[in-house]
DNA sequence: GATTAGGATTTG
């Protein structure tokens, strides 16, 4: 087995032909050949099993003491473990033990820019690698062994102050006195806020006397009572005073109070939990630990008192004790929170779907539908709001006590069309009664590791999250917490200028209603389309209402080729005078090309030569170069001795950098008179107006997916979108800054590779309006209006 | 070196 225990002082040691190497020294060109890293296992991940008998465990130690040579800089390193190295190491050692290894190899760090550790990681697999726990010996204070070899000064010293201590029995405690006492616990209560100045833990504890013995313990800080998360726990408490309460013998904290707890599986490691920063344990310790769990078992002590049961499992009306992880919270009011959990496992019957403002919702908002399918509402009231205020989502939790309502009970503040009917749901009721509360278990309790293999496949099913053997960052997946707000007030970028005075309400409320209605609601952008600028204008006509694509410069440049094929004489109108331009000498194509132009001679008269010509026969690279001559050209053609218009598909009218369309549909286009007399300028209307031409607007098309904590919605933005954005969307057609405006501002309402939880979120007015689709299916469409982008900061 | 609580199902 290439883990090794090793006991400082005795026995087999690290092999004398290794030697250390700091840390910080490690390069991928480093030889690691007979080299050894020390350090303290500062991280353990969990042990993630692949599939059959594959394994992988990741850690991080840390190396304490100052090697020579080593910066203090890149002390820490990820080390990942394979295949049974994994298993035994994940067995056998635990996060703070001091450990060596060797025989890694050196790997660049998928993860360095994440934790900012070592760049390089740590490679150990069955092949050649090895990992040596260093166990100190902790002196055993009544009996030393006694061929004990001379052992390190620091166990000597610690020998001298080690305290002895006896332990009574819980059948020979003797009132007023102050014992010290091991015990299998059979019923405990999560400390509590006493009435008085500090949190209160009542348990019941037992030993091979079978003698049950009642303790109440009073401690300011809740992190000092005992950690106990289930019947069974095995609790070693110093200074406990035996009074007589009710003609039985209770046990209360006194002055030097301590207490450490340890699981009480039969096998499995002993792991001492307490708040202490040094508790004496020794091996008797151990043997009692080991004593008190075997007695338990064959007592079947647990067999009555456990009650954890998976959501998979869970029976109307029970109560039982569910091991969970938490997603999401939010308050419902002053005396009920929401807690949504989940354990990866699916309750059979339909459970309480409990709708919630986004807002006030801490966590990730929405889940895919197989994740929702897991996900239970937990509504805990009372005293537990408090200790629910104070978990994050992520952590991992035990619920005590928890019961399970079948029906169609009410949830006050809450109206029945928030609730399911038919569901299953979850309380916590007020009050401590029958162990009832809620505790955060550590990552490192075995029942969470179970807990995270389940959900883990779960992930590893429904999201495919684990593909690559041999990336480290897979053990990532599941620790990766929930999309979280933190709770931070919510600023939001978006604000409504519509002047309703309405509620706020929730996407699947938005979707409930039908058509025809203004709603105001806060969500996140999800996601949106088209990305590119340019797909999301569109030309629109307003009369006909059609909608049509802006034509990309290829089709324009073969309606250009195509109409210059026709240029043969022509008589030009009456009210012109043709001529002649030559291209700038650096165009491309034919040098010194002259093109055809018809000048109005009512404006030559008035000097405003340059105000309008007619081009004919050019390339549209030519006429975007004559762009900068004239203010306003019309691109013409000869058809049959006369003079027309290019075909509607192509701009009627080259202004600037902008380009004007006309409505093939509505538009009865020719060329004709331009009467500019009296005209101050000379813009798109008034030659679209004299070409008989029905101008399309340029718009602003979007579809924008709104998410929130109940639903998504499908919105277009667009009768709205240049009050939206602030930008016309003219100026989008042409201007690059305004094109840049719309990038940025939907880069920050949608943020490229963030998640959606941290999108910002946006208060919106929407319209519910019926509209056709293609297919002639009458169906609610859904707008955003009156509203407008909170100008983001400037990064 | 005081006081708290002293198990025992619920408003929802």
């Amino acid at each position: 087995m290439p883990v090794h225990v090793l006991l400082e002082g005795t026995g087999p040691q690290i092999p004398a032909h290794l030697t250390r190497i700091p840390i910080s020294l490690i390069t991928t060109s480093t030889d690691v050949t007979d080299k050894i890293v020390k350090g303290k296992v500062v991280h353990k991940g969990p042990l993630v099993s692949l599939n059959d008998d594959n394994f992988i465990l990741k850690m991080v130690i840390q190396e304490e003491d100052s090697m020579p040579n080593s910066s203090s800089q890149n002390s820490s390193v990820n080390v990942v473990l394979f295949g049974s190295l994994a298993k035994n190491f994940n067995q056998s050692a635990n996060q703070g033990d001091v450990v060596a290894a060797s025989g890694f190899t050196v790997g660049k760090s998928p993860t360095v820019h994440k934790d900012n550790l070592h760049p390089c990681n740590l490679l150990l697999t069955e092949d050649g690698a090895c990992i040596y726990v260093l166990r100190p010996v902790l002196p055993n204070p009544r009996s030393p062994p006694a061929n004990k070899r001379r052992s390190p000064l620091s166990a000597e010293l610690s020998l001298a102050k080690a305290p002895k201590y006896t332990y009574a029995k819980l059948d020979n405690l003797k009132a007023g006195s102050v014992v010290n006492v091991y015990g299998v616990v059979v019923f405990f209560k999560q400390p509590f806020k006493s009435r008085g100045t500090d949190f209160c833990s009542t348990l019941k504890i037992t030993d091979q006397s079978n003698e049950k013995i009642g303790c109440t313990i009073f401690c300011e800080k809740p992190e000092d009572h005992p950690k106990i998360f289930q019947n069974g726990d095995i609790v070693r408490m110093h200074r406990v005073k035996a009074q007589v309460f009710n003609k039985s013998i209770t046990l209360v904290n006194t002055f030097g109070f301590s207490v450490v707890t340890f699981g009480g599986v039969e096998g499995a490691l002993v792991e001492p939990r307490t708040s202490s920063r040094s508790f004496h344990f020794d091996q008797d310790d151990q043997r009692t630990v080991e004593e008190l769990r075997s007695w338990a078992a064959s007592q079947a002590l647990l067999a009555s008192v456990t009650s954890t049961v998976p959501l998979s499992a869970v029976q109307p009306k029970a109560y039982f004790d569910l091991t969970c992880q938490l997603l999401a919270k939010a308050p419902i009011d002053s005396t009920c929170t929401l807690l949504r959990v989940w354990d990866g496992t699916r309750c059979p019957h339909t459970l309480l779907k409990v709708i919630v403002d986004p807002h006030v919702t801490e966590g990730q908002l929405s889940f895919s539908k197989e994740r929702e399918n897991l996900i239970a509402d937990v509504l805990v009231y009372d005293n537990h709001v408090e200790v629910a205020r104070q978990l994050k989502p992520g952590v991992f939790l035990r619920i005590f006590n928890l019961r399970a309502i079948p029906g169609s009970s009410q949830v006050r503040g809450l109206t029945s069309s928030q609730l399911q009917v038919d569901h299953l749901a979850f309380h916590l009721h007020g009050g401590t009664s029958y162990s009832r509360g809620i505790r955060i278990l550590p990552d490192n309790t075995p029942d969470v590791q179970e807990l995270k293999r389940v959900i883990e496949a779960f992930h590893e099913n429904d999201e495919k999250a684990l593909s690559e053997i041999n990336d480290s960052d897979l053990l990532e997946v599941w620790k990766t917490p929930p999309e979280s707000l933190d709770g931070e007030t919510v600023d939001c970028s978006t604000e409504r200028s519509c002047g309703h005075d309405m509620q706020t309400v929730t996407l699947s409320e938005v979707k409930r209603s039908g058509p025809g209605r203004v709603h105001h609601v806060r969500a996140q952008l999800k996601a949106y389309e088209p990305h590119r600028l340019h797909e999301a204008l569109k030309l629109y006509c307003s009369k006909c209402k059609s909608m049509q694509d802006i034509p990309d410069d290829e089709l324009l440049e073969s309606i250009f080729s195509e109409a210059s094929k026709d240029c043969g004489p022509c008589s030009p109108p009456p009210w012109t005078l043709s001529g002649q331009v030559s291209l700038p000498r650096h165009a491309p194509g034919p040098s010194n090309r002259a093109l055809t132009v018809y000048l109005l001679t009512q404006l030559m008269s008035e000097g405003k030569i340059k105000d309008v010509i007619l081009l004919m026969g050019s390339t549209l690279e030519e006429m975007c170069q004559l762009m900068a001559s004239y203010q306003n050209i019309i691109p013409v053609r000869s058809s049959g001795g006369h003079l027309s218009l290019l075909d509607l598909s192509a701009p009627f009218l080259f202004r600037g950098r902008k380009r004007y369309y006309g409505c093939k549909r509505c538009s009865e286009a020719a060329v004709r008179e331009l009467s500019a007399e009296g005209v101050e300028m000379i813009d798109e209307k008034i030659i679209a107006e004299a070409l008989g031409i029905q101008p399309l607007q340029f718009i602003l098309l979007m579809k924008l997916e709104l998410q929130d904590a109940t639903d998504r919605l499908d919105v277009f933005l667009w009768r709205h979108a240049e009050s939206f954005f602030g930008v016309s969307a003219e100026d989008a057609s042409a201007n690059q800054e305004a094109q840049n405006s719309i990038c940025q501002i939907m880069d920050s309402l949608c943020p490229p590779g963030g998640n959606v939880g941290q999108h910002p979120w946006l208060d919106l007015c929407l319209m519910a309006y019926q509209a056709e689709d293609d297919d002639g299916q009458t169906k609610t469409c859904y707008q955003v209006c009156h509203t407008t982008v909170v100008k983001p900061s400037s990064e």
